[in-house]
RNA sequence: GCGGAUGUGCUGAAAUUGGUAGACAGGCAGCGUUGAGGUCGCUGUGUUCGAAAGGACGUGAGGGUUCAAGUCCCUCCAUCCGCACCA
């Protein structure tokens, strides 16, 4: 009897059997290997997104398949839940930020949960509440009483107008996002943490991280750049005495090039640099130099593409080997806040300083020659190359490794420098100007003193029941909140919050004991479960949070909370979620976005679309190609209309079917509606397995060719399957092996009891192989076909390695590298014999004529290809 | 600018170790089922020459290594991601 294929009955019916038998729910258990997966917990932003959709779809089919191949499963999920936008959707609906938050949380769980996603709900964690944060404030206090947390001040994005500090991305083309004023740069004291400290053994582990992408560990290779070189001084001339006096009488400078050091043509130091200040006293041209650098944009990227500005301070320093006075200027391209806040410059190596020194007019000295004694011309760039040195007095000839100690030796012996191994990263700036974020456990004391906040005073909570005013943190407005006592001494609270990488750096950790409340984790608990085995997660935070993640671990461990060196096993990193875009002109010049759900389209014979216009007017629109699914384009798709119309199986199988998952994805309607087709598919052929009579036993001897084919096709695809879902992490393919089968199953006869023995047998290890994908189906299917027990708690199909065996081999034919033919021979045929056969071939015949054998190459089993001309 | 990736039919993609390029799917076309539409099933579908057999060409562009290159090497182009206060 068929029953028709009812995603929603079943979808229901199976998340609730879920839920009643916490099917999902794990505890450590030693007798059984442990696999910790996890996806990176969301953002509670109020909806679910496709990106979403799919991270934590590759979750849970990596989660069901190992525990279907009998691990003990740990999958968690939480909520980042401090952030910007909850403090934007508070001023914009006049309601608290936690309110908001708390709310999202609620409905985006439901949205899991319907999407069938495993996960033990009893560990679940919210980085807002205080059970949470208050570890988080007693770890940094250790840190700070182990010396890895100070104070300096750093530059943030300033809003004069509102009287605000903005958030890089609140900063649109230099102007305040809500008020549109010019932003400009201030200093204010800020806590760090000193991950530097720790760059060596952040950049050494990498080595151990066999399961990561070579390209994020590049990434964060390069992230953390070390680099060996020198750390120079120069003398600053100063007659007066007036800058030794104010302890400005030398520079330190780091480069990469000490044996460019005889190049030197000028030194420049930042705008900000108390010398250039200084300077300024009595230059107003400078002084209004230094204040025009204040609008000045800092994030890298501008920093590489602006404008290169600078200006000569009238401070001379002395050349630390030739005695020589070269300028000091101020420029707009070295940083205060990072290394010492100057540099040596060498524009004829050096392609920034030429730049400059081209604009300014400034020296050009070449001190490097080409090895191969080619010409260098520096009239048009700097000759960047490592060389011999030229122009370098004793150190003329050398080459770079031998000029480079040379001349750090010279320096030693003057006391003018030494070598040193120097780091592009730099330490962890944790405070934020916001409220809706962890408060830093810190107080002043009134003579000023910073103190931590006592463990017994821990947590400091954050008040929940506010109103934002748009401008000023609820908690730095009110006067009363940072007031309190520190060990019996008036003091005020730190009223700056952390940064939200803070909480997602352990949050991995925490699942293992979400609900300790007399320790930040439980170690025996931890150690069990850690380090993940699997985490999935956007490639956007190859570098960011997967460094601060690693680098926490690091500190947990040091503070004796786990014994591993490093948090993550395997890593996988999902590609983006696009769709299609449209748009029409508007006649302000901008552009009106269209949902690719409201358009209709006509496409040519080849499928190609040729027209596409809006559902509702019919007015044709623009087709901008496919882009990452966001509001400003508006082609975003929710994930709930497809559940409630199509069901989360379907959704999970187009997910994992169309893309590998670190590629991107195409949003693709009828490709949804594709799966959509397979999955009643399935349903259908097992429904007609079953209608036929179920043969369970099957006799293995009795089998005719086409059986034994098509046992052969069902063992090498559950091979297949196997080594895509393990250790290829490739669910496309594993995917399109099974559809392939299915191709197969559908065509083959159903009459004897031989046959229905091997569709049986095939049918059990289809479902089994696509529980992991489609697990509300295959639930369902794994009863219908008369299993004792649940599909969940079932045993992964077994490669039957006799069934593989193959008695006949297609051998592909080449003369001269193309193929003339095909030939099939037996499985155990000898070269000599598949050569004679090839060459026999009628079409292989045919371009051998007329021409002499030169060489013949066999590749067993696989490929003849003759030489011949 | 720096760092990382990607580029294959009409489209999403496959080719795992240098060995049959285009599996699997979508779209499109045709046939069947149906009163019709949809559903469902079957067939065809890289370009090009040819009645066919079969041939030539073809993996962003150009060059190279090799008996053999989507895969390795060099140069270039285009697109995407990250750049430290979005998460």
């Amino acid at each position: 009897m068929q029953t028709e294929y009812n995603h929603q009955q079943i979808e229901q019916k199976v998340q609730k059997f879920w839920q009643e038998n916490q099917t999902f729910k794990v505890t450590e258990d030693e007798s059984k290997e442990k696999f910790y997966c996890l996806s990176m917990l969301p953002y509670p932003s109020g909806r679910l997104h496709m990106g979403h959709v799919r991270n934590y779809t590759i979750g849970d089919v990596v989660s069901r398949f190992q525990r279907l191949n009998g691990k003990n499963v740990m999958q968690p999920m939480g909520w980042d839940a401090f952030g910007l936008p909850a403090e934007n959707a508070a001023i914009n609906n006049k309601t608290a930020p936690a309110k908001w938050t708390y709310q999202n949380i609620d409905y985006m769980k439901n949205q899991l949960n319907s999407l069938g996603f495993g996960y033990d709900w009893d560990r679940e964690v919210a980085t807002c509440s205080p059970e949470y944060y208050r570890w988080e404030q007693w770890f940094f206090t250790k840190l700070y009483e182990k010396g890895l947390v100070y104070k300096k001040t750093a530059t943030v994005n300033w809003d004069p107008v509102d009287q605000t500090v903005l958030a890089n991305e609140q900063v649109i083309d230099g102007r305040g996002w809500r008020s549109g004023a010019l932003v400009e740069q201030k200093e204010i004291p800020q806590w760090f943490i000193k991950i530097t400290d720790y760059a060596e053994e952040l950049l050494n582990d990498l080595d151990q991280l066999e399961g990561w992408p070579e390209q994020v560990k590049t990434m964060q290779k390069n992230w953390i750049g070390r680099s060996e070189g020198a750390d120079i001084q120069f003398d600053l001339v100063d007659e007066s005495g007036d800058l030794k006096a104010a302890g400005l009488d030398t520079l330190e400078v780091y480069t990469t090039r000490p044996d460019t050091l005889l190049g030197v043509t000028y030194v420049a130091v930042a705008a900000q640099h108390p010398l250039a200040l200084k300077a300024a006293e009595t230059n107003s041209e400078l002084a209004e130099f230094i204040e025009d650098c204040k609008a000045q944009s800092v994030a890298e990227a501008d920093m590489a593409t602006m404008d290169k500005k600078g200006f000569d301070t009238g401070f001379k320093a002395t050349h630390p080997i030739t005695g020589e006075e070269v300028p000091v200027w101020s420029a707009n391209f070295v940083l205060m806040g990072y290394g010492t806040g100057a540099v040596m410059s060498v524009p004829g190596h050096d392609q920034r300083d030429f730049e400059f020194a081209t604009k300014y007019g400034l020296t050009i000295k070449q001190v490097i020659s080409a090895i191969d004694g080619d010409e260098v011309n520096l009239s048009e760039s700097a000759y960047t190359e490592k060389g011999k040195l030229v122009n370098s007095g004793e150190f003329d000839g050398l080459e770079f490794s031998d000029a480079f100690a040379a001349i750090v030796n010279k320096l030693e012996q003057l006391g003018k420098g030494n070598k040193t191994v120097n780091y592009r990263l730099r330490d962890w700036g944790v405070s934020r100007q916001r409220y809706w974020g962890a408060p830093i456990p810190m107080a002043t004391l009134e003579d000023g003193t910073s103190v931590p906040v006592p463990e017994q005073d821990l947590p400091v909570v954050l008040p929940e029941d506010v109103v934002m005013d748009g401008a000023s943190s609820p908690i730095k407005s009110d006067p009363e909140w940072a007031k309190t006592t520190i060990n019996g001494q008036a003091a005020f609270r730190e009223t700056d919050t952390f940064d939200t990488f803070m909480e997602s750096s352990w949050y991995y950790a925490r699942y293992c004991s979400p609900q300790s409340d007399d320790q930040m984790l439980n170690p025996e608990q931890a150690n069990y479960w850690l380090p993940v085995d699997q985490y999935i997660g956007g490639i956007e935070h190859a570098i960011l949070h997967l460094l601060y993640a690693r680098f926490f671990h690091k500190l947990l461990r040091d503070v004796g909370l786990v014994e591993s060196d490093e948090p993550f096993k395997r890593l996988l990193c999902q590609g983006m979620v696009l769709a299609e875009t449209y748009y029409r002109e508007q006649d302000n010049g901008g552009k009106e976005w269209f949902s690719p759900q409201d358009i209709d389209v006509e496409r040519d014979d080849k499928g190609r679309v040729t027209k596409a216009w809006h559902k509702e007017d019919g007015q044709p629109v623009e087709s901008a190609g496919m882009s990452k699914m966001s509001k400003s384009k508006n082609n975003g798709i929710d994930p709930q209309a497809v559940i409630d119309k199509l069901g989360a199986d379907t959704v999970r199988l187009f997910m994992m079917f169309t893309a590998p998952p670190e590629q991107t994805l195409e949003w693709s309607d009828s490709g949804v509606e594709g799966a959509h087709r397979f999955i009643k598919r399935v349903w259908k052929l097992t429904n007609d397995v079953i209608d036929a009579g179920l043969v369970k036993e099957l006799d293995k001897s009795a089998l005719n060719s086409d059986q034994k084919a098509l046992r052969r096709e069902l063992h090498k695809t559950i091979d297949k399957v196997t080594d895509d879902l393990d250790r290829r992490n490739t669910f496309n393919t594993a995917i399109a092996a099974v559809m392939e089968l299915m191709n197969k199953l559908a065509k083959a006869p159903l009459d004897s009891n031989e046959d229905k023995a091997v569709l049986f047998e095939a049918m059990q290890a289809v479902v089994l192989m696509l529980t992991p994908i489609t697990p509300h189906m295959c639930h369902e299917l794994w009863q219908m076909l008369g299993n004792e027990g649940d599909v969940e708690n079932a045993q992964w199909p077994t490669v039957d390695k006799t069934a593989m065996v193959e008695d006949e081999k297609l051998i592909v034919v080449q003369v001269n590298g193309k193929v003339r033919g095909k030939i099939t021979v037996a499985a155990d045929a000898e070269e000599e014999q598949i050569k004679e056969l090839g060459m026999a071939d009628a079409n292989v015949a045919r371009f051998l004529e007329d021409k002499t054998i030169r060489k013949v190459i066999f590749i067993k089993g696989k490929l003849l290809n003759i030489v011949a001309n």
